[in-house]
DNA sequence: TACCAAATGATAATGATTGTCAAGTACAAA
DNA sequence: TTTGTACTTGACAATCATTATCATTTGGTA
């Protein structure tokens, strides 16, 4: 993700902060930023290593209460691994995922053609859908050379 | 699930466990019924809670134990919930999921529309993919109330 | 029936996440 | 600019989910 990308994520960060009451402190704009370093799916842990470099001493707590506050502000998304440890996603726009049946590992893939699934009505079920991910299950490179 | 479909999944890891050398123990036998009882995305722990009225004193080990096994075994499949618990899910054929941003419940679609999804060629990247799953992203009819 | 490899159960250990609350800070109002 | 206040932060404890360990038991086969 290049600077300018990066500095407009953090200043609608800050607008959206503004227009909504909400504080826009220091730590929650190192804690954006460093998870917009991030070119694949930090865990919570990971985000607070990476942002201690940059803000020493900022709270494991505080790590993960801003990383949902981003999420519900749209600001970033929540990966969905297998996994139990949640994960993290700067990109907030339309791609997709394969994931590994064995190891479990997920990588990103864009395809336009997936890109391109006609959304189904919904609200029959009262569900407003405005995204959506598809999620390829395979099993990697690596877990087949083993088996 | 009806009685027949659920005896024929049993029958079939019987079959599994004998070719492949797995011994099929009356505590896989219960944990796999009772995950096939549940028509949603149960927690290790809702299993254990589940399993103990047919199997009491079944330890929860063996059942976090027994769901991973059923899992690599392609009996059952792990749910992609955005929370910090796995779920398991008793269905393995294609089916989609609609999750709400806001109170991250998952609730089970069947489109032929999206099951008809063309998966794009990923073998450069050394995956086999076999399956897919999309996510369908939005927000629920409860949470859209309270906002 | 006896053997053995694998599973089970009890328990402890680990790891991730959340709750609590005193102290600090952003921001609006004066 | 100063002040007040609601909200955030940080330290720490508590909780919850999951995994590791190991002695004991059991399924499957000879």
């Amino acid at each position: 993700m290049d600077k300018k990308t990066k500095q407009k994520r953090v200043e609608l960060f800050e607008r959206q902060c503004r227009s909504q009451g909400v504080p826009f402190t220091v730590q929650r704009r190192a804690i954006l930023e460093t998870v917009l370093e991030f070119d694949n799916h930090p865990t919570a842990e990971q985000v607070h290593d990476a942002v201690t470099t940059r803000f020493p001493g900022i709270s494991r707590t505080t790590v993960y209460r801003t990383l949902e506050t981003l999420v519900q502000m749209g600001l970033i998304t929540k990966a969905c691994h297998p996994g139990s440890v949640v994960r993290y996603d700067r990109r907030i726009e339309v791609h997709h995922h394969l994931v590994c049946q064995r190891c479990e590992e997920v990588v990103d893939i864009s395809d336009e053609r997936l890109d391109a699934l006609p959304v189904p009505d919904t609200s029959s079920l009262g569900f407003e859908v405005f995204d959506f991910r598809v999620q390829l299950r395979g099993i990697c490179r690596r877990c087949r050379k083993k088996e």
